[in-house]
RNA sequence: GGGGAGAUGCCCGAGUGGUUAAAGGGGACGGACUGUAAAUCCGUUGACUAUGUCUACAGUGGUUCGAAUCCACUUCUCCCCA
């Protein structure tokens, strides 16, 4: 309190903002306030992309980047040797060295477009934990490392008593992973002055195995703050949709995907996600709110919250390109298109490939559209045809006898089949 | 080893000699409605050279003008008694 008014940490507005799930130690926001307090967090490097899943954590580093708080993001090539226990049924299978670095390489250039990696004081770097871990040798790590920890604490943590009581069980070897993500959090408090490990809950045991160390080893107190874990309506895990995980990546989810995983939000998370997510005020999301009781069906919450993650994510040009995909799958007309848009909008649609000279001399428009993947038989491209189902380049196909040639092309190549809503398909000719 | 029941379209399930490409339900697909939701409603759901033709009711053979329906054998499934 200063003259009466009371002073809102970071740590409060995180609180507002509902990102705030557990931390160590209310202290943390008076720490907070104080100055820049490195912190960190790490991720597996068992995909070359992060995944929409991870963007929260992203968007957390990024709020306290902005807050004058230094990101060390640390990419677990020595842990992800091990495979972290927590919350998981069973071991994971070893990845190579190789693959390891692949992803480390990935995820290191995506994080590049969340987080400021400049030279200022608040300046993002990475790391890659196998740098300290991978030189221990094993008596060393005993005498050290392995003195510190006491067996009760060890296997009192949940995810290990889980794991023991299991079918699977528990090898040593990850038994030993939160002793590794331990003395990172110690490592980093020595090198780069880390204070605070943030991660979501399931991290915790392995939080407070570092914050434990770091006190033992150097009688200083740092923090630990786990964000929520997000789910939808369903109570399913963010971020999986029936296509698959939403990968940050857009050669693996194309902008529209993404837009479009985000678009179909349900009315009870929406808001929820748009504190996660966006760097919207809270005031921005107050109306948002209202919009919903107001006008559901206009879905603005919807549109807003998949707007501002895509352009945060693939810049203004892949929004643009996720909302231009977004208008022709749901029917716009093609047309001035050119064959690269249309590669980029269908980038996940199959195709077939027709010659030159075949198109040229016409194709009746059953057979066509039985030659894609949409349709099985000839008799149920005629069907569709009959009941108003099939369209070429996004126009109803009315007449069953109707011939497709050259002229019908979308662009230079390509020709658009659909069936249904959003049912696509291709035929490119060749030659 | 003895006795009994059964095998039908994507699935379940009617049908026991003649408009049966096969009732009904589910699913799926299309359409309407809608918020790219849910529900609801309508239509479709073997193939093809398409108002017709061909192929289909476990398999093979037979009876018959005509069979998913009757007979024989084969294969498989289930149940009961040893």
């Amino acid at each position: 309190m200063i003259n009466g008014v009371v002073m809102q940490t970071l740590l409060d507005i995180f609180r507002d903002r509902g990102l705030v799930e557990m931390v160590s130690d209310e202290v943390l926001g008076a720490e907070l306030s104080k100055g820049c307090v490195p912190f960190y967090t790490g991720y597996d490097p068992t995909a070359s992309s992060l995944q929409i899943g991870n963007l929260f954590a992203i968007v957390t580093m990024r709020r306290l980047q902005e807050a004058g708080h230094k990101p060390v993001v640390i990419v677990g090539g020595a842990t992800g040797m091990i495979g972290d226990p927590s919350g998981k049924n069973a071991e994971r299978n070893f990845l190579t060295q190789e693959t390891i670095e692949q992803n480390v390489a990935g995820i290191r250039a995506q994080l590049e477009t969340y987080l400021d990696f400049s030279s200022s004081s608040s300046g993002a770097v990475l790391l890659n934990n196998y740098d300290w871990l991978g030189a221990f040798n094993f008596i060393e790590f005993l005498r050290d490392v392995g003195k510190r920890f006491r067996m009760g604490e060890m296997l009192a943590k949940e995810s290990v008593k889980r794991r023991i009581s299991s079918e699977a069980g528990l090898s040593f070897t990850e038994f030993t992973y939160q002793m590794l993500q331990a003395y990172d959090f110690l490592h980093l408090y020595k090198t780069h002055g880390v204070r605070l490990q943030i991660g979501g809950g399931d991290q915790w045991g392995n939080i407070t195995a570092g914050i434990d160390l770091v006190r033992k080893v150097e009688g200083a107190q740092v923090f630990g703050l786990v964000i929520p874990l997000v789910v939808d309506g369903q109570g399913k895990k963010f971020g999986k949709s029936e296509g698959g995980t939403i990968y940050l990546d857009p050669n693996v989810t194309s902008p529209y995907q993404m837009y479009q995983y985000l678009l179909n939000s349900d009315d009870a998370s929406v808001i929820t996600y748009l504190k996660y997510y966006t760097f919207l005020s809270m005031d921005d999301i107050r109306q948002l709110e209202e919009t919903i009781s107001e006008n559901a069906g206009a879905r603005q919450a919807q549109k807003t919250l998949a707007e501002e993650v895509v352009r945060f994510t693939h810049g203004e040009d892949g929004l643009q390109a996720a909302l231009r995909a977004t208008r022709v799958f749901f029917g716009e007309a093609i047309e001035n298109l050119n064959d690269a848009d249309l590669r980029g909008i269908f980038a996940d649609v199959p195709s077939v490939e027709v010659s030159r000279e075949q198109l040229a001399a016409g194709i009746g428009a059953i057979d066509l559209l039985a030659m894609t993947t949409l349709f099985s038989s000839k008799s149920e491209a005629r069907r569709s045809i009959q009941q108003n189902g099939a369209y070429l380049n996004n126009l109803p196909l009315k007449e069953i006898d109707r011939v497709i040639t050259i002229a019908d092309l979308a662009s230079e190549t390509t020709l658009v089949l659909r069936k249904g809503k959003k049912n696509y398909s291709l035929v490119r000719i060749t030659g």
